[in-house]
DNA sequence: TTGAAAGCGCTAACAC
DNA sequence: GTGTTAGCGCTTTCAA
């Protein structure tokens, strides 16, 4: 294994001053610095950061602790984060926590061993060990996707309660009165459940309270909505309208619809949550709401490669009417 | 900042035994252990991973370095690596090329610096800076989802032209003749051409060539599925089927024919790849392949954690018939 | 502009 | 069963 000692002997030169050049920092001669890097080239060096962090300070390293890899969501915020790090030459590390907040805190004490600069959370609700340890690093902390809540340091994301609050808004509006819930798992994803309760909330303080509601029991998925919908109509078949917790189960609803040829949304509307890209090019575009997903990464990353202080940004959201509701 | 030395002297026993103790590793007596532990808890000490790793061997990180995260596939392949490798105590570290060699090579060169165990790939199309330094390394090498070529050290994943050409079989048999093709950016998802390339050859020596093709400039997508089916029909309407790049891009085509009325797969037969799960639940499922997506991932990181011998393994994969061709 | 040397926090021999 | 000590490969003073 080629080492900077080695390369400082083939160079003729001290450890340091390779050190130096590499990391372009302090001075060294024009001379010098072609003698290294020729030396580089000629042994194939790759300097070890491990080594490096250990003499010096930061890691460079931002672990990221999301609760699933399956839901395209976090893959979104992986992709602005891992991007914006790149570019400042941090490295994203990453583990999944299937939305259980033993394993989220299995996981963050895992990554703590290896000196992140931060880390980064899916939301505020995490178990007391999991916010003690976090505190006891020293590390940024950033909670993504919720702003209900309390930040412990950073936080970036959107209201979930308000985009709840707004589709009910919405399908108000449109006339809409017997509504009815499509969801999934809420004790595990807390965030589908503030939508819930800000839903269900406007709802009831416009004098139409939610109808009946029907939960999928596991996480959300396209097959999931569909036949959780189709339980909801058998049991309440004079819906006019039904809320999905995100748009995979409202995906799965639509299908629904199609196949028993349910005329949408004149004999039921459908309105789900997060504006994927599939939900564009669907014979009808999906009546959703878009969340900011790509950026809540890029925003958490440069936050965290800027050092900035502490503070909560809202994001916010954006309404897309669509064709189902 | 604890340290294990700080752990040493609360505990009123040397460095190395405490170090014993958290690796459960040579011996120490039960009353050391439980005056170590106790004095880990009340200090909330962190064993740092960066020291430790550089003090013995292996890293215990594993690099993924994947060509996109907006493909489900390599979040499945990731979702099935992470699972195995966290319960064996390896980190999973990743990065996200956009398909660009140049952005592969810089990436493997940052990725090496921490000294990971191994480095996972998508496929056998590097450039020669990646291979040379991938060699120089001396770490485990892992390519994937691909079959069609020579791996450097082991290889897991399935054929990518044996799948073209089981889905020509399979329009054949069905007694399609007038063979279409959708696809995405084939300069740089090299699997998606290797499948393009069995699939042609296999009409071809059939007697039916492929009659036209439409290729969406970019990514793959739901969208450039519809916008490209769109186009190649209004060039050949006479076709009677068409295969597409993988599933969103066939996604895209049945939405296409949903929203225009054609129906599916009188009038037109759609074949996709990969086997998505959202292709069960669609008013009538999709006639695709699938791919070993999770098993890759999962069998890629039980052959670095159990330091298996280079070897190929062929995962395969499996017909879905379907209800669009 | 450059080199020598003292760590960073841990593991692994080795001695006791 | 336990402590001492010499590194692991770097970065960072501090002199020269």
């Amino acid at each position: 294994m080629v080492t900077l000692a080695k390369v400082a002997e083939a160079a003729g030169v001290g450890e340091s001053t390779v050190s130096r050049v590499l990391r372009n920092h302090g001075s060294f001669s024009r001379k010098t610095k072609d003698r290294v890097m020729e030396a580089v080239e000629r042994l194939g060096y790759v300097p070890n950061r491990i080594a490096g962090t250990l003499a010096s300070a930061g890691s460079r390293l931002v672990a990221m602790v999301i609760p699933s890899l399956t839901n395209i969501v976090f893959a979104d915020v992986l992709r602005g984060a891992s991007g914006i790090l790149e570019e400042n030459q941090h490295q994203a590390v990453f583990s999944v926590t299937e939305y259980e907040p033993e394993k989220e805190e299995a996981l963050v004490a895992a990554m703590l061993a290896w000196r992140p600069t931060a880390v980064m959370l899916a939301g505020f609700e995490h178990s007391n060990g999991t916010v003690k340890m976090l505190r006891a690093s020293g590390c940024r902390v950033v909670e993504l996707l919720d702003l209900d809540g309390a930040a412990q340091d950073l936080a970036v994301g959107f209201s979930n309660r308000a985009a709840g609050s707004v589709a009910a808004d919405f399908l108000l509006k449109r006339g809409y009165r017997k509504i009815g819930y499509v969801g999934h798992d809420l004790d595990r994803d807390t965030r589908a459940a503030k939508r819930f309760a800000g839903f269900r909330e406007t709802l009831g303080a416009a004098g139409f309270p939610l109808v009946d509601s029907e939960i999928h029991a596991g996480a959300s998925s396209v097959e999931g909505g569909r036949l959780a919908l189709e339980r909801l109509l058998t049991r309440m078949p004079g819906l006019d309208a039904v809320y999905f917790s995100n748009d995979d189960m409202a995906l799965g609803g639509y299908f629904h619809c199609l196949a028993r040829g349910i005329q949408v949304p004149e004999r039921l509307a459908l309105f789900g949550h997060n504006g994927l890209d599939i939900g564009r090019v669907t014979p009808q575009p999906l009546s959703t709401i878009r969340t900011p997903r790509v950026a809540t990464g890029r925003v958490a990353a440069e936050l965290v490669v800027t050092d900035a202080p502490s503070q909560v940004v809202d994001l916010g959201f954006e309404l897309i009417e669509g064709a189902t509701a």
